[in-house]
DNA sequence: TTCGCGTATTAAAACGTTTTAATGAACTGC
DNA sequence: GCAGTTCATTAAAACGTTTTAATACGCGAA
């Protein structure tokens, strides 16, 4: 059982009871400022250690006093000030994420929607958890405000090699999940985007709508997705015997580049049937291209890309490309990253939800 | 001149001078923690405060005293805790962005393209200013953790007339900056899109354009864009002495909804020679309709939207639309924002830029 | 010499929590 | 009936700043 009343008790039917007279407290003449947890305590009869206790379930506390506490609580309208709460543990209650490519810059528009399509699952996610989600533009200058950004993890969309943010947030000691493996070693922990077999299926469609020479364009930075779809592509056309023909395309060359790079690639293979043009603005581009070369799709030239955004659905014929299941991906990484932050790092990685193929008339006839 | 060397440059040369021998402070033995302010005091010889004098130019500082501070604060590589400067200033050194429309959900990916451009860009302006940017996605449940969000202002895209958000924020005294007006009396400061203004603008282009009996496919959302673009188009139509046809939709159809409203529209007008779908995703909806009825585009039918996002872009053919300019329109808002943080809340709103008309080929033949 | 007086600096309070160590009541077992 | 234990609660310290009120110094005037 618990003593009873002590100090506490004494000062509050002193100042807060129903007599008129408050005593040494003085009145709130001051606007609406919010009760803290002293208030709280005073009404409740009790300390503030027990309160912040019943609030935070650190310890156990009497089911009287915890009633007695709650009931305070609400008559108050009592909410934690998360500065002060912030000061004490250190914590920010933020999480950040990061893309290493341009948010704003033209042919970044891609990514644009597939980082911020992450971004607003993420958001979500984090605030159900009490996390805050800030989002993060690329660092221009050396002496960024970036560098004083105060979170408690980062989620960064589709590493590079030698990300230049990743090294700054593991100088910093904050943790980091990626969506999409970082390539490289000493990579952090990340989300499976499971590029290798998205690619092989997007290939075994294309090869199942008949389609024997399948051309590969792909990105040329060092991503992971990029490296493992030209592994894929590889692997597929040594098995079925068909010759590797792959271009890699520098991102920043956007949907021109991709039009450039299939207007080369038809003139220098012109027996093409496929191109697998796994970065969707460099798809719409060569979809553009074979257009001008009077080639029909899909029934002369099959394509398929991977993201399916907007870029893919909007083309004309749409184009095939796998459902990523990006909001699901999200929230995957939300939740290893959390973890990571509580300090269980078992997990090194996760496997993304298995990516679905959207067939769409850029591969197939009559869809 | 300074009296010199207190109490803190006694302690000063006792503990941290080239004697191998720190006296009272303890050895720092746990893990790279932080330099704080009183750090940086006792190897300037000056107090905490005078260091806070210093970094926030609050009072004069003799120029050697200040010398002494910065030099310290360079060694040491201070830099201040967040934290604490916010319990003791009470400011979050954040801003928020609300969209009234669901981020992720179907049909709000084209929202969420406007959205989330608009977020990029106020992203990188916020933090030029050392603020953070977080994302909020819409209230779901009563009790959100959205209430708990610790702010300094919020940036509101496009609101409804009675939105719950800005209720909230209001209610908690938050700042508002709206990137476009709120219909209704009492609304927050804004960012003027200048929606009548747009309308207006590709209006006359499709007349110019040979378009003589248009129609107006519209939001049916209290949005003030929408009340703006009906009224310019009346005004439009009484001008010209064309009949006027408007057909309002519920955001939440999406494309299917634009579809099947162009359908009944052209079916029910067939003499139409332009449309003017102020929302991108109706827009291509439309343009399948149209394409359905084996009318062509744009000779028979010129087609108009209004934001030049990826659905205008990758239409086919591509749509008419105007460039918002949404980054400058997110700068401007970021601004006012900031100004009605500080108190100077004299601005009530700001002009966007004047739109520029993109012509496109779903309005302009041979483009 | 003394008495203000302006001023550069500082001591100490304050912000509102969480956490650690202490308290003291009740209970157990001898 | 007393030492030892358990356990609910609390006092007080701590987090690292900013801000307010006080201090001590030099100086000119009386």
């Amino acid at each position: 059982m618990a003593q009873s009343l002590g100090a506490y008790g004494q000062k509050m039917s002193k100042s807060e009871n129903e007599d008129g007279m408050p005593d040494e407290t003085p009145m709130r003449l001051d606007v609406a400022s919010r009760p803290t947890i002293i208030d709280v305590a005073r009404q409740a009869r009790v300390s503030p250690a027990t309160v912040s206790n019943v609030l935070n379930e650190r310890t156990y506390v009497e089911p009287e006093t915890r009633k007695r506490v709650l009931a305070a609580v609400r008559k108050l309208g009592y909410t934690p000030n998360l500065r002060a709460r912030r000061l004490r543990t250190g914590r920010a209650d933020t999480i950040a994420i990061f893309s290493s490519m341009s948010f704003a810059v033209a042919g970044g528009r891609a990514r644009l929607g597939f980082t911020m399509e992450i971004a607003a699952a993420a958001a979500a996610r984090a605030l159900e958890n009490g996390m805050a989600l800030v989002l993060v533009p690329p660092l221009s200058n050396e002496r960024s405000p970036v560098h004083d950004l105060h979170i408690d993890g980062a989620l960064v969309v589709e590493p590079l090699q030698e990300d230049a943010e990743i090294a700054l947030l593991q100088s910093r000691g904050v943790p980091i999940v990626c969506i999409g493996r970082q390539p490289g070693t000493g990579t952090p922990p990340f989300v499976d985007l499971r590029p290798y077999d998205v690619a092989r299926l997007l290939l075994e469609h294309l090869y199942q709508q008949s389609a024997r020479r399948i051309a590969l364009i792909v990105g040329a930075q060092p991503r992971y997705s990029h490296l493992e779809t030209e592994r894929a592509y590889r692997d597929f056309a040594r098995e079925r015997r068909m010759d590797a023909i792959v271009r890699p395309v520098d991102e920043a060359g956007g949907e021109e580049a991709g039009h450039a790079t299939a207007l080369e690639l038809l003139a220098a293979h012109p027996e093409l049937d496929g191109l697998f043009v796994s970065v969707d603005v460099f798809a719409t581009g060569a979809r553009r291209a074979v257009a001008e070369l009077g080639r029909n799709v899909p029934r002369e030239i099959k394509l398929a890309t991977r993201y399916d955004g907007i870029h893919a659905r909007e083309c004309n014929p749409p184009l095939t490309a796998v459902n990523l299941h990006l909001d699901d991906i999200a929230q995957l990484g939300v939740e290893l990253l959390f973890e990571h932050i509580a300090g269980r790092t078992e997990r090194k990685s996760v496997a993304g939800p298995l990516a679905t193929l959207v067939p769409r008339g850029s591969s197939v006839s009559g869809v």
